[in-house]
DNA sequence: CAATCATGGACATGCCATATCCGGATCGGG
DNA sequence: CCCGATCCGGATATGGCATGTCCATGATTG
């Protein structure tokens, strides 16, 4: 039960472009030298993005990528879902169809109980993510990080961004 | 990011079990054949149960499974806990070490801000399995069963029960 | 026209969930 | 006191999926 590796690097380079200047982009070659991940497989994480709307791209020498919401109206789970998906942690087989006391032609009415509990359990769980959104992931890091170190990771983006 | 099909399985075990006479053994044997599951595998499940103290075991015939505890003082997070393990679903990688803005030795004080958003998530998630019990799902299994399956459900598992 | 980029498909690899099987230890009943 | 049933743990297969690489294609910029 563990979330992908690309969900990590999804979030931490939406953080980057949440610092990116308005119009620029950032290719997928630069953001994975950032963060020191394989440029390839970087890249399909990326797509995911893209297909959910939370990224805009460009082709061609000085594309790449930018937000394409302001960064206060992409959430984490916005994120985690375009990389992971939508399905529920928790898989109901429907095995208590299988107690060899029902009538075969029993139709239950409700989900099972134990499911429905576990749905609730996965339905906290993206609510918290629903709650934190890229600006407030920016606000956190500006307090958390040097200024020194903020200051040079701007100019290294800068630097590279089209 | 699935849980584990064993998961599904020691839940309904446990509600099983939580309908049995104080003292009365149900065997791996029955459990399976109750659920329509495989025997061997499901005793994996069973045995991470036992590791974790939430059901009692005895060997021999007439041996089998029981709750260690009453049923309402044991939890969803428990039974999820003893099967899947405690790791979180998110495993911080550190990549943002790999920064190239960083000085080589630069030391973080605090965890990365993008691991506590994801580990607050796995938090409530946890507290909300851990807030339903046993006695509580049991509750709610007789709400939603015909009282003729129930009826014959108990009697297929005392006709069992060692 | 040449270089750079995103996209998507094909392919390889390794790990883990999903089983299955067997031997040993333990216990109940005849 | 023996026989069979049971839990337990280890060894072993197998399939799917996460991880990662490579390449062809089309689009865009300079």
């Amino acid at each position: 039960m563990n979330l992908k590796n690309q969900v990590e690097w999804a979030l931490h380079c939406c953080a980057v472009l949440s610092n990116l200047p308005e119009g620029r982009y950032l290719s997928a070659r630069s953001l994975s030298e950032f963060h020191g991940v394989p440029k390839e497989y970087l890249g399909k994480a990326l797509q995911g993005l893209s297909k959910a709307g939370i990224v805009h791209t460009t082709l061609g020498p000085s594309g790449g990528y930018r937000l394409a919401l302001p960064a206060g109206e992409i959430t984490f789970l916005n994120v985690v879902e375009a990389v992971e998906g939508r399905k529920s942690t928790f898989q109901c087989s429907e095995i208590r169809a299988n107690n060899p006391c029902r009538p075969g032609d029993f139709c239950d009415d409700k989900p099972c109980a134990i499911a429905r509990v576990m749905w609730k359990a996965d339905e906290a769980w993206r609510q918290t993510l629903a709650a934190v959104s890229l600006a407030d992931l920016q606000q956190t890091l500006q307090q958390d990080l040097p200024a020194e170190i903020l200051r040079r990771s701007t100019e290294w983006l800068l630097d590279r961004a089209g």
